[in-house]
DNA sequence: TAATTTCTGTGAAAAATTAAACAAACACTT
DNA sequence: AAGTGTTTGTTTAATTTTTCACAGAAATTA
């Protein structure tokens, strides 16, 4: 559950500050109390400053939180001071709309898309040209890449993420309908995003609605 | 946390049982015990046997479970015994991958996508034509939409969400960059998929590595 | 500059979640 | 048909997460 002290919970919160932060920014908001997110942010006031005191004191007694330090430093802790160069395996419409996702503007910059489907080959996707499965491993070779993002099928998906981690790829964002469980060495790390179970989750609380509703009437 | 007593950790474990149970059905398994279920799932027996018992015994000691039965009753809790009928605000790259997407084999169902942009009037997505936001009012009224996702930036999403519950649609499906805090009517449901938040946990558990394996050296 | 207010950091309590343990029920074997 | 082994449902315990509460530090005010 836990790794280098700091638990999962927390580091999930962690990105929801840092856009709350960068709102404020923009508003041209210098100062926050932890009261006064946890009021926009749903949360309690204890919490976040539970959460951040795990990784420092960012705050002051009496004055809060500057607020654009605190973004600062949390994105230190998130590692967005440095640049992550990122391959999309598969160039169907999800590797295309991820493309052109403006994951840049926090430092995640796509430099390769590639596809099995020699009918893909050289398409453009936003300034990329779709390359060939084939050509992978010279490519992470020839290139530092941090993150391969999974826009494949299940099936094609175990098959590549073992290739791509015997090639050098240490993390990866997962939009397949597979956990990859027990395929991959155990160092490496693994995001999901299974929208079907996302979609899912909503339908239980629809069911669950309505049955309250049922009740009451 | 809990709603109906069930609370939100189960629930988010659910559409994963449902996976892994769908899977062991395509492989022709039968029954499973929650010993052999928690080896492949990666989670504790004991998890697997509380999560369910909250539900009901779908087992039987001595024998275990019945895979067809127990992923029967977990899509029951989910819903998906009825389809779902799914409107798509924003014909752009992400909406057009999510009408392709293939939701219907869990009976979630588009009927609808629709953009503000004229350009975009008419053009084919999948079997549905591009409609005007101007329209959404009618269609929504005329037919019985039980999602919209929200496939359009964060500006547009805080203007088109209290819109879309005005006009009746009381589940969200959100992919912009706001949590639509305090817009919405409170019994309106919202299943936020935030991707770039996704990938920063991604980097801060990169960056946590790094710094381990440093350490090591 | 003294008084007052604000607000953090933190230790302790409460709540929620997860895991362990085991009796009872059933299946399977001989 | 009795005996053995398996596996659930459930109670109890451990752990984790969240909330509470407040001393003390700093800011603000008078």
């Amino acid at each position: 559950m836990k790794k280098n002290g700091i638990s999962k919970s927390v580091v999930k919160r962690l990105p929801r500050y840092y856009r709350y932060l960068g709102e404020l920014l923009n508003a041209g908001v210098e100062r926050i109390s932890s009261g006064e997110l946890s009021k926009r942010m749903n949360v309690t006031a204890s919490q976040i400053r539970q959460d951040l005191n795990n990784f420092g004191g960012f705050g002051q007694q009496g004055y809060g939180y500057n607020v654009r330090y605190l973004r600062e430093e949390i994105g230190k802790i998130l590692g967005l001071t440095e640049t992550h160069n990122m391959i999309i395996i598969g160039a169907g419409r999800i590797g295309q709309a991820l493309a052109n996702y403006p994951f840049d503007k926090y430092g995640f910059h796509t430099i390769g898309i590639f596809d099995r489907d020699p009918e893909l080959k050289d398409m453009e996707v936003k300034d990329l040209h779709v390359m060939m499965n084939e050509e992978l491993p010279s490519f992470i070779n020839s290139h530092h890449i941090d993150i391969a993002i999974l826009a494949i099928p299940k099936e094609s998906a175990t098959e590549m993420a073992p290739f791509l981690c015997e090639n050098g790829i240490k993390a990866f964002m997962n939009f397949s309908a597979t956990d990859l469980n027990g395929i991959l060495p155990k160092d490496v790390i693994v995001e999901h995003v299974h929208l079907s179970e996302s979609l899912m989750k909503l339908s239980y609380n629809l069911n669950l609605k309505k049955t309250d509703d049922d009740d009451v009437s």
